[in-house]
RNA sequence: GCGCGCUUAGCUCAGUGGUAGAGCAUUACCUUCACACGGUAGGGGUCGCAGGUUCGAAACCUGCAGCGCGCACCA
């Protein structure tokens, strides 16, 4: 039996583990194995992105199904694998590039050169969070690790791309997108997030030209596209206009262009809201998602005034021209001032839509892109609806259902470089497009579609494209649909809602059974954690320090069911301290010595032994049941209060006892019942601390005479406990009563180390008690006893009459004095005992009431109300037994 | 505007009808032979507010308030 050292040091242990782990081949899925199936596919995390403590959440989560399913007899497949995140890493790259000052853009290179010095990065950058994962003891087949970009998988994305053109699905169209200024590419409505911005609403007049002298004031917050305004929009029942429709207005802008070439149509629609503003609105169909739909129905010009960059072009006016909108804006304010159109200037809170990756404010474009009609819809919805697809928690579903209904076509096509391209040419001359897995035989004649498509369209696929479709591989047969998926809110429709129709569509069959939502992660103060903030702990530094046991601890114990996580180092240092408990108890147990796992003798069990041993079932259920349920936090607080606050504040020091004594026999009885208690915890600890079972179960031995896939081999392969049944219980004669008696007594040795405390005995300092028992009392008791009290020793004296005023604890079990040998600190006591009498007293006056009512007594379940009774009774003997002790130091 | 969530000890949060809990922080004592990454004992809560249902509400219902999030083309 190797030494075990005083303080856990995780680190050596750590990589011993999971370098043994990976050469044993215990994270590789078997198609053939005959086990039931249980897989996960993980959501691929950016490949050149780092371990965020996001992350550490999901995947110990992960993790903790993966380990916990194998420990039920499944054949576990968890896949994992990188995702290529289009604009992320572009942008990171030509970053990079420019800082190097290796070019100015990437033009420079040209699209061939440039996407090498992606895959270049890819490759050099590309497995650091792989590695990062394996610290974090990630148990993934990493045999099947696959990345969005694989050739295998991009055939996939082609071939779905191909099926749903034929299908008619996916289209190309002249649109209004978002378009991100910065990255210079069309986003899907998903990357856009609204974020309310104060600005100012402009108040300015237009004459009408058929009615010299008549004004229209139009409110605007964007005056800097006023050259691309192509009508004036007023509600045809608007009662104050309504004449106006068809008269004419000239608009301020560009002041270059002659007035009647800025001569612009009063127009009737009935999207315009009279209540807004001065009822009258400008037109912009080519910067204004609202007004091209009003454009389309008045057949109106669009006139695009703007650059891809967000700049002014030339038809916003020479004065303009390469200004930035928001330049243009204040520029515009100021000319409407100096013409005197400008009526009045209000702030004003709107909601800007901004590029979630740029955080700049996009810009509604007019440009061609390719849409996704979705394709299987209704049976994708009808699945979460019916419960089949199970969301965790449940409300989630809610959201799902009002995304799915309300489908916008996806637009897919990106203007970036790095991606999956479009498997789409167009003839040279001609024009005619093909679609195709393959260039036409002719390829001089064609250019191919230089547009790539959004990452979420290669995402989509990762449940089945990772296991060999469209070939209907063993593994796809085996372990599709996977079992659970973990994510984030933040990604339900980007991912979730695309993948089960995706599957749906491809597989015919939902991708996952279930989906677990993870809260977000979020520091003390309750922010995001983010780069710019520098409140985001890197994951690396909190494993050097702590051990990746302790962060997985802290963090799964922090992050209940549906609930953002508030992060505090704090919790990982619970962890630690945590994992810390568990090597001294089990180095406790090393130090006794004696025979591994020997038989326990039903008849030496103690009251303690048949205590903690149904504590350990009911933390077994309890654990069982957390982890079924998907309450990973519940499941680390029930592990903790057992192994700690049970069997080590209680059992162990109760073994003391024994340990200290000279029964041989039921010294080796009590070190078989800690074998059996250890062996048991260990395993269900396992799959939220693998590491440091891992190296406990083999020094300890426990898995000695075990079948190497039954725990010999590794504790990942052990079997997961099972609640002590029926036959167990009689055989050890488990009942209720051991650990009732055993709770009381808990409170009784709690109530005597208290009156050291009152009588200012230093906690280290031995004393003596006097008990008398109310019944039968064993020599064991006694020195158990003893020993939780450490007292010098334990008198049992039946018959003891104390002096006046002796300290005295008071239980159903007997009463326990601390004589003072005449130091009794008479009013200390009487203030200690009235304090007590009161609090008795309170309680029993609640009891009293409730039994008072007679409707209480009517309608209560028989079983609250015997209980209520006996609550009585046991409050009454107490109050006596404080009243005596009372009446003793006031009349000595 | 619609929808969702949250409000319990100083802090972070468990607790879905029957004696208010945990961790951290805090107070006092203890370097007792598993563990100071520890031990012992303690202090601290009218469970956001107002009604209602019930023998009984932190929990169920209604309303209100505050905070947060999602969805929504109001210029």
């Amino acid at each position: 039996m190797p030494d075990i050292t005083k303080a856990y040091e995780p680190s050596t242990v750590e990589s011993k583990w999971y370098a043994q782990w990976l050469e044993s081949g215990l994270f590789s899925a078997k198609a053939d194995s005959p086990k039931p199936a249980y897989s996960i596919v993980i959501p691929p995390p950016n490949v050149t992105g780092v371990l965020t403590l996001g992350h550490v959440l999901n995947n110990t989560i992960q993790d903790i199904l993966a380990r916990k399913a194998r420990m039920d007899g499944k054949e576990v497949l968890w896949l994992p694998g990188t995702d290529h995140a289009g604009i992320a890493t572009q942008t990171v790259v030509e970053k990079t590039l420019k800082k190097q000052g290796l070019i100015r853009h990437r033009n420079d290179l040209g699209r061939d050169r440039f996407l090498e010095k992606v895959w270049e990065w890819k490759e050099k950058h590309g497995g650091i969070i792989i590695q990062q994962l394996k610290k974090l003891g990630c148990s993934c087949d990493w045999s099947r690790e696959r990345f969005t970009m694989d050739p295998a998988y991009a055939r996939c994305v082609q071939r779905v791309f191909v099926d749903l053109h034929q299908k008619g699905l996916i289209y190309r169209g002249k649109r209004m997108v978002n378009w991100c200024p910065v990255s210079l590419t069309a986003l899907s409505d998903e990357e856009v997030v609204m974020k309310q911005q104060s600005g100012l609403l402009y108040y300015f007049k237009v004459e009408v030209e058929e009615r010299p002298g008549t004004f229209l004031t139009i409110a605007t917050t964007r005056p800097e596209t006023i050259p691309g305004d192509t009508a004036v929009a007023v509600n045809p029942n608007d009662e104050r206009y309504a004449s106006l429709i068809g008269s004419h207005v000239i608009r301020p802008f560009p002041e270059d262009l002659p007035a009647e070439r800025r001569r612009i149509p009063i127009i009737g629609d009935g999207h315009v809201d009279f209540q807004f503003g001065t009822g009258v609105l400008k037109v912009t169909p080519a910067h204004d998602k609202a007004d091209f739909e009003i454009g389309l129905r008045h057949k109106l010009e669009v006139l695009d005034v703007m650059n891809p960059d967000g700049s002014m072009n030339a038809l916003a006016g020479s004065a303009w021209e390469g200004l930035d909108r928001v330049k243009a804006r204040k520029l515009a304010a100021e000319r409407l001032k100096d013409l005197g159109q400008l009526e009045k200037e209000e702030p004003y809170q709107n909601n800007v839509g901004f590029s979630e990756r740029a955080d700049v404010p996009v810009e509604p474009r007019l440009s061609e892109q390719w849409f996704l009609r979705y394709p299987s819809q209704d049976k994708s919805r009808s699945a979460v609806e019916s419960g089949a697809l199970k969301f965790h928690p449940e409300r989630w579903a809610k959201v799902y259902g009002h995304w799915m209904g309300n489908l916008q076509d996806w637009c897919i096509s990106r203007q970036l470089w790095w991606g999956h391209r479009i498997p789409v040419w167009y003839h040279n001359q001609t024009r005619e497009v093909h679609c195709g897995l393959e260039a036409p035989a002719d390829a001089a004649c064609w250019t191919q579609d230089p547009d790539v498509l959004d990452t979420w369209f290669s995402a989509w696929l990762w449940p089945f494209a990772t296991m060999g479709w469209p070939d209907n591989t063993d593994t796809l047969k085996r372990f599709y649909p996977t079992t659970d998926l973990v994510t984030g809110p933040d990604i339900l429709f980007f991912w979730v809602a695309r993948m089960i129709m995706a599957g749906f569509e491809y597989m015919g069959e939902m991708p996952f059974l279930n989906v677990y939502f993870t809260g977000i992660i979020r520091d003390k103060q309750g922010r995001k954690m983010s780069k710019s903030l520098g409140n985001s702990p890197d994951p690396l530094d909190l494993i050097a320090l702590y051990g990746a046991d302790a962060l997985r601890f802290g963090v799964i114990r922090a992050a209940p069911l549906g609930q953002d996580v508030l992060f505090d180092e704090q919790q990982v240092e619970l962890g630690r301290n945590f994992c810390n408990k568990l090597w001294n108890a089990s180095r406790f147990r090393q130090l006794q010595g004696g025979q591994t796992e020997g038989e326990i003798a039903p008849e030496l069990l103690t009251p303690d032994d048949k205590w903690i041993l149904l504590k350990l079932d009911r933390a077994i259920v309890e654990m069982s049941e957390a982890l079924e349920g998907y309450r990973f936090n519940e499941g680390a607080q029930v592990l903790y209060r057992f192994f700690w606050s049970e069997y080590c504040d209680w059992y162990v020091e109760a073994t003391k006892a024994v340990f200290q004594g000279a029964d041989d026999q039921r010294k080796a009885n009590t070190l078989a019942v800690i074998d059996f208690i250890l062996s048991n915890v260990l395993r269900l600890f396992h799959p939220y601390l693998p590491f440091i079972t891992e190296e406990l179960w083999n020094s300890l031995e426990y898995n000695q005479e075990l079948p190497a896939d039954q725990g010999g081999a590794s504790i990942m392969t052990a079997r997961w406990p099972k609640r002590l049944g029926t036959e167990f219980r009689e055989f050890y004669g488990l009942d209720e009563s051991d650990e009732q008696l055993v709770d009381l007594r808990c409170e009784f040795v709690t109530a005597g180390r208290n009156l050291r405390r009152h009588a200012h005995i230093p906690s280290g300092k031995k004393v003596r008690y006097v008990f008398k028992p109310s019944g039968e009392i064993t020599p064991h008791d006694s020195n158990v006893l003893k020993l939780l009290l450490n007292a010098e020793l334990v008198d049992v004296l039946p018959g003891y009459d104390a002096p006046k005023g002796t300290p005295v604890a008071a239980s159903p079990m007997g009463e326990l004095f601390l004589p003072l040998d005449g130091l009794i600190d008479i009013e200390g006591e009487t203030a200690r005992l009235s304090k007590e009498l009161g609090k008795i007293e309170a309680e029993m006056e609640k009891v009293n009431q409730k039994l008072a009512s007679p409707s209480f007594i009517e309608k209560v379940p028989a079983a609250v109300l015997e209980e209520h009774r006996k609550r009585l009774i046991d409050w009454t003997a107490k109050q006596g037994q404080v009243k005596a002790a009372l009446e003793a130091l006031v009349n000595p």
